[in-house]
DNA sequence: TAATGTGAAGCCTTTCACAGCA
DNA sequence: TGCTGTGAAAGGCTTCACATTA
């Protein structure tokens, strides 16, 4: 394997193999090809390889790619080999739902702790989570959480980054679309949801062009 | 103007636009360049000019954009001069969540029916909203609604996308992670929330390349 | 034989530089 | 002069074809 800047887009698929292949594991398969695999998750074969060949080189020729080496070697590239923890900042109906989720665990990812303002949230539970006090989010370090959700109306979502940044947290999950990103150090993924609903419209026949569906 | 394929990911931009103008034309202001809206949401100046020239010629030499005027070219492209109403299907938290979500109107678009096939939630009221039974789901075109949200676990998912598609939407925006896509004729524009928290690690310090934060 | 891994081609998107207009 | 609109260059990603390996 030679050296390649490896596109961001291929990072951006490797969760979606990854959970492709905890499936087949669950069903007790033990080797699949990059044609199977393909089919299955509805990417092309040459894609598939071609994602893994930016990584290192995880298939037996005439075989195929082994299942359990696949999941392990995906986990240490996304650094999912130990549990990740999560802090949700902002209980209301969305940030309820995400600690809800149970999709999180199979990844090696968990969402640990629960932030709110509103004082009669604080103290309340939510499965295994108290809700804490936001000002509880200085010592998030020491328990072993680096990385942050925010679920917080607009007017709190720029004091919510701040305090998340400032606790130290290494990336941000935002459901926001009110934060000036860009002049933090920390990686911020934001998920817009009006964003992703309004251009519905755009594809509605007489455009029938088409594309990915992101 | 010459024709020119749009790229998607132009089209993607265009709601970012579309929401900062709306945020300027509240202030009052009458016009913008290309360099101003560009430091104001992040973007490069050359980027918006060659993404509206896809479009067409709506600014003026020496002067910049009519805030106004862009505006309604947006709304034009996106097919959003009407308003476009959607349906949920799935009244859980995240369903709530988004129901609740005020930030679509501006955009000239509305949920304006929420189903369920719970029936301690069917009658209930969510905002002006009554949630319906799910077999309902078949008078949407006769509504007047196009778009379908769809909020349901996992295992629902694909039946959901089968009754909306049969409904005749035509278009749905998907917080499952769990349906065929491809196999039918309508847009699906697809938001999968463990895909991306899980993604955060990969960009924790040692690959501190980065990119647009998506 | 059956499947991987990869250079090269092709395509799409972004960036640049500048002609042209108000 | 200041800013738009756009051809052309640069860059990035996907597809292809095939040499290579088990």
């Amino acid at each position: 394997m030679k050296y390649h800047k490896i596109p961001d887009e291929a990072v951006r698929r490797l969760p979606f193999y990854l959970r492709g292949l905890l499936t087949l594991s669950g069903r007790g398969c033990k080797s699949i090809s990059s044609r199977d695999l393909a089919d299955l998750l509805g990417f092309s074969h040459w894609q598939i390889r071609k994602d893994f060949s930016y990584f290192g080189s995880f298939g037996t020729p005439g075989t195929g790619y082994d299942i359990e080496k696949l999941i392990k070697q995906i986990r240490k590239i996304l650094k999912l080999e130990v549990v990740r923890k999560a802090a949700l900042v902002g209980v209301g109906n969305l940030g309820l739902a995400v600690l809800r989720y149970p999709g999180f665990q199979v990844y090696g990812f968990e969402i640990t702790a629960a932030f709110d303002n509103n004082p009669k949230k604080i103290g309340r539970k939510v499965g295994d989570i108290t809700i804490e006090n936001v000002s509880g989010l200085c010592g998030l370090k020491k328990r072993g959480i680096d990385f942050g959700v925010v679920t917080v109306p607009c007017e709190a979502a720029q004091q919510t980054f701040d305090a998340l940044v400032a606790a130290g947290v290494k990336g941000i999950l935002s459901f926001s679309p009110c934060q000036k990103t860009g002049r933090e150090k920390v990686k911020v993924i934001t998920i817009d949801i009006a964003m992703d609903l309004v251009r519905l419209p755009y594809y509605t026949p007489a455009n029938p062009k088409r594309s990915k569906s992101r």
